[in-house]
RNA sequence: GCGGGCGUAGCUCAGUUGGCUAGAGCAUCAGCCUUCCAAGCUGAGGGUCGCGGGUUCGAGUCCCGUCGCCCGCUCCA
C-alpha cells in the first residue's frame, strides 16, 4: 500500500462523507461493485455529461443526439459478437486474443490457428459478460434479452433512422449517453471498474479511405476536451493499442489514459471500427445498410466508423482524483476539491459573517437571487466563518460570498476564491452576474 | 475464479486472558460566543460491534458459514 491507495481511500471517504458516492445497498451489506451517486455526486456527474453533450452535440452541426433503449433485440448481440461464448466454454489465445470453442477440432493440437502460437490458450471458461434477463412474465429461453454491454449498438441499428430524419450527410456522427452493464470478472478501484456504468460515446460515420484522417481528428479533439475540464496535462497521455491488443472490430485504437493513484489507466477510447459493425448488422438483419451519396447516387458504400467512447464514471474519477488536494494553512490541513467551476456541484455559498445586524437577511436575499438566476447556491450560517469556508472547500464550491459589516453600509459583499483564498469586494447587485460569468 | 488481509458511531480508530448500561477524536443537531479562513462554551442525538448460526453462565472478543472491501495472481469485448 503506497500513497496511491491512500488517496483512493480518501476519495472513497470524502465521497461518502460529503455525499458524492455511496456504496449501493449499503444497509444490506453492500452489493458488489455497484455505486450510487449522492446529492453532490449527481450534480458533478450531470455537469460532466452536460459539458460533453455541449461539446459534442450542441456546438456542432454534424453530430446528432440519440437515447436508445437498454434492452434490444437479442440478435443485435449475435451480430455484434457479444453472444458468442455465452453458452459454450471458450478458450482464448494469450497471444492474439482470439477465442475459440474449446471443442473446436482446430485447436485440439494446442496451437492457435490464427497466430500460430503454441500452448498459449487459457483454461476453458464461460465468457458470459452480459447480464441476461427475460422479456415478459415467462422465464423461458425464447424470451431472453440482455442488458446492453455497450451503448454503441443502439447507435448502429439507428444509423439509417437518424440519417433520414435529419438530412445529415456523411461525414456525420451520432452521440449518446447511457448505461451499460458487464459482468466483469474483476471489478474494483471504487467507481473505476463497475458492473453497471455509464458511457458517453459518439460514432462518426465516414467514407472509407478518409477514416485515418478522421481518426486523427477525433483523437485530438477528445484530448482537448479532457484538458478543457482542467485536468493536469502531465497526468494525461495516449496509449496506442499494439496489434495484439486490438479488439476484434478495431483497425486502430488509442486510449486516453490518466495517471490514477493505482497507475495509468484508460478512461476513454478512440477506435477505428471500420465497417465491421454495419457489415455484421447488414448480414444478420438482411437489411441493406449501405450509404447512398445523395449527390452522386452511384456512390454507395458501407461507412467506416470512428468511435469516441468515454466512461462517465471513470471521467468523474479522473475529475475527483485530479481535483483533490490537501494544503497546510496556518498549521492546519485544508482539504480542497479544486473542480473546474463549470463542473462544481454548488457554484456559490452565501454566508452572513455573523448572525446579527441584518446580515443573515441580506445573505438570504443574495442566495435567493442566485437560485432565481439558475446558479446552484448554498446558504450557511452555522459555525464560525472559517469552518463554513472549509466545508465548501471539500464540496468544491468555487465561490463563497460573505455579507459583513461593510455590506450593510455600502451594499458590497466579499467573494472568496476557493483556490487562491483571495477576496474581492463586489457590489451585491452585481454578484449574481459576477458568479454566473465565471461558472459558465 | 484462486491466495492473503480486513469489516466496532457519518469519518478515523480504541476496546485488555470472552465479564458491569460498548468508548475517543472529528463530524452532526440545539443554544451561546464569534466582525474573514474549521476543531471556544453548554447540552443533545447517533452503534442490536457487516449478516446468520454455534460454543459458553456470559461473545465486539472464540468457531463455522455468508456478504462486502483491500492487496496479489488471473482476466479485461
Amino acid at each position: 500500500m503506497g500513497n496511491g491507495t491512500d488517496l483512493m481511500d480518501k476519495l472513497v471517504s470524502l465521497g461518502k462523507r460529503r455525499g458524492f458516492v455511496y456504496q449501493s445497498s449499503e444497509i444490506y451489506g453492500g452489493t458488489g461493485s455497484v455505486w450510487d451517486y449522492g446529492p453532490l455526486g449527481v450534480e458533478l456527474k450531470n455537469n460532466i455529461k452536460a459539458a460533453w453533450w455541449r461539446a459534442m452535440v450542441h456546438e456542432r452541426d454534424d453530430i446528432e443526439g440519440l437515447d436508445a433503449a437498454i434492452l434490444m433485440h437479442p440478435r443485435v448481440w449475435e451480430a455484434s459478437g457479444h453472444v458468442a461464448g455465452f453458452t459454450d466454454p471458450l478458450i482464448e489465445c494469450r497471444q492474439c486474443h482470439r477465442r475459440f470453442r474449446a471443442d473446436n477440432p482446430d485447436v485440439q493440437g494446442g496451437q492457435c490457428p490464427v497466430c500460430g502460437a503454441k500452448d498459449s490458450f487459457t483454461e476453458p471458461r464461460m465468457f458470459n459478460l452480459m447480464f441476461k434477463t427475460f422479456m415478459g412474465p415467462v422465464e423461458e429461453e425464447a424470451a431472453v434479452v440482455y442488458l446492453r454491454p455497450e451503448t454503441a449498438q443502439g447507435i448502429y441499428v439507428n444509423y439509417q433512422n437518424v440519417l433520414t430524419s435529419t438530412r445529415q450527410r456523411i461525414p456525420f456522427g451520432i452521440a449518446q449517453i447511457g448505461k451499460a452493464f458487464r459482468n466483469e470478472i474483476t471489478p474494483g478501484n471504487f467507481i473505476f471498474r463497475t458492473r453497471e456504468f455509464e458511457q458517453m460515446e459518439m460514432q462518426f460515420f465516414v467514407e472509407p479511405g478518409t477514416d485515418e484522417e478522421w481518426f486523427e481528428y477525433w483523437r485530438e479533439r477528445r484530448m482537448e476536451w479532457v484538458q478543457s475540464l482542467g485536468i493536469r496535462k502531465e497526468r494525461l497521455r495516449f496509449h496506442e493499442h499494439a496489434p495484439h491488443e486490438l479488439a476484434h472490430y478495431a483497425k486502430r485504437a488509442y486510449d486516453i489514459q490518466y495517471e490514477f493513484p493505482f497507475g495509468w489507466q484508460e478512461f476513454e477510447g478512440i477506435h477505428n471500427r471500420t465497417d465491421f459493425d454495419l457489415r455484421r448488422h447488414q448480414e444478420y438483419s438482411g437489411k441493406r445498410l449501405e450509404y447512398v451519396d445523395p449527390v452522386d447516387r452511384d456512390k454507395r458504400y458501407l461507412p467506416y466508423i470512428i468511435e469516441t467512447s468515454a466512461g462517465v464514471d471513470r471521467t468523474m474519477l479522473v475529475v475527483l482524483a485530479d481535483a483533490y488536494r490537501e494544503e497546510v494553512v496556518d498549521g492546519e490541513t485544508r482539504v480542497v476539491l479544486s473542480l473546474a467551476p463549470r463542473l462544481a456541484p454548488i457554484k456559490a455559498a452565501v454566508f452572513p459573517l455573523v448572525k446579527k445586524d441584518g446580515m443573515p437577511e441580506m445573505a438570504q436575499r443574495i442566495h435567493q437571487a442566485l437560485r432565481a438566476a439558475g446558479v446552484p447556491s448554498f446558504f450557511d450560517d452555522s459555525g464560525s466563518i472559517g469552518r463554513r469556508y472549509r466545508r465548501q472547500d471539500e464540496a468544491g464550491t468555487p465561490f463563497a460570498i460573505t455579507v459583513d459589516g461593510q455590506s450593510l453600509e455600502d451594499g458590497s459583499v466579499t467573494v472568496r476564491d476557493r483556490d487562491t483564498l483571495a477576496q474581492e469586494r463586489v457590489d451585491a447587485g452585481r454578484v449574481v452576474e459576477y458568479v454566473r460569468e465565471r461558472v459558465a
